[in-house]
Parts: C-alpha cells; sequence; structure tokens
DNA sequence: GCCAACGTTGGC
DNA sequence: GCCAACGTTGGC
C-alpha cells in the first residue's frame, strides 16, 4: 500500500464536487514527474486531496480505484496517464498548509519541498500525521 | 498583484 | 549542448 497527495485548485474542482461525483478520472496532469507517480499508483492506495492556491489545505482522503490508464483527455499516443480516484472520507478537521509548516514530522513532506508538484508520493509516517491532525 | 521555482521552447 | 525568453503554478 502506498500513500499520495494530489493537488486541486478548489474553483476548479473542489473535494465537495469530486464527492458528488462519486470519483473522478484524475485527468489533465502534464508534467512527468507527476505522471510516473501516477504510474506507480494501486488500487487501493489512498490519496490525500489537498486544496490549492485559495485553500491551502487538505481536506479529505481518496482511494485509487483503478491502475493509470491512458488520459481520455489527452492526444491519442501521448504519453499522459490518468487513474481513477474516488472520494473516502472528509477530514473532520481540514489541516492547513500553515499548519504542515509548524509540525516538525512533515518537514521533509513533498508539498513543502516541491511546492509545484500536483502529484506526490507520502510517507507513511507523513499520511498518518496528517490524519491525525486531521482528526 | 507580485515573485520564486521550475518546466519548455527555440536560437545559436 | 547551452542559455535566454517565456509560460505556469502556487504561495504570500
Amino acid at each position: 500500500m502506498n500513500y499520495w497527495l494530489v493537488k486541486s485548485e478548489p474553483e476548479a474542482y473542489s473535494w465537495d464536487t469530486f464527492v458528488r461525483d462519486g470519483g473522478t478520472d484524475w485527468t489533465g496532469v502534464r508534467n512527468y514527474q507527476a505522471r510516473n507517480f501516477l504510474q506507480q499508483m494501486q488500487p487501493g492506495d489512498l490519496v490525500l486531496y489537498y486544496h490549492s492556491v485559495s485553500d491551502k489545505q487538505v481536506v479529505g482522503v481518496a482511494q485509487v480505484a483503478t491502475p493509470a490508464a491512458p488520459d481520455a483527455t489527452a492526444e491519442a499516443g501521448s504519453p499522459w496517464v490518468a487513474v481513477h480516484l474516488q472520494p473516502q472520507q472528509p477530514l473532520a478537521q481540514p489541516v492547513s498548509l500553515v499548519r504542515i509548516k509548524q509540525d516538525e514530522r512533515l518537514s521533509q513532506i513533498g508539498l513543502l519541498r516541491q511546492s509545484r508538484l500536483s502529484v506526490m508520493p507520502l510517507k507513511a509516517a507523513e499520511f498518518d500525521t496528517i490524519l491525525e491532525l486531521g482528526a
């Protein structure tokens, strides 16, 4: 089991919309590093859902439902892939970027070290810490 | 609105 | 292969 974090601008596709949809194909990733992480995802992996830009907090947990497959929104033959994500549960208390920065246990998290990356792996301990902060 | 970080493109 | 120019993301 692996752990991940994905970002979405709430104005573009919010957690609430994701829940209302009951899941979504995580399409539109156009960065090779992020694509490589998508390709490593496996069904059952857990994914933190982070609202970037206007909200700047982790708001929920999603689950990977399918292995990576060609991104239907990209040109045929392109290297881009998508996975299907389903909502698992919202965090009782969203965990803000400020809160994450304050916690020593999260000092090495990809969210802080590489702020522009939109799909990134998390260590199990980092995932657990954020769940704990969000409980 | 600004700026840092980073990726991509294209000229040489 | 290098680097300047430019575009995008995302925090502040």
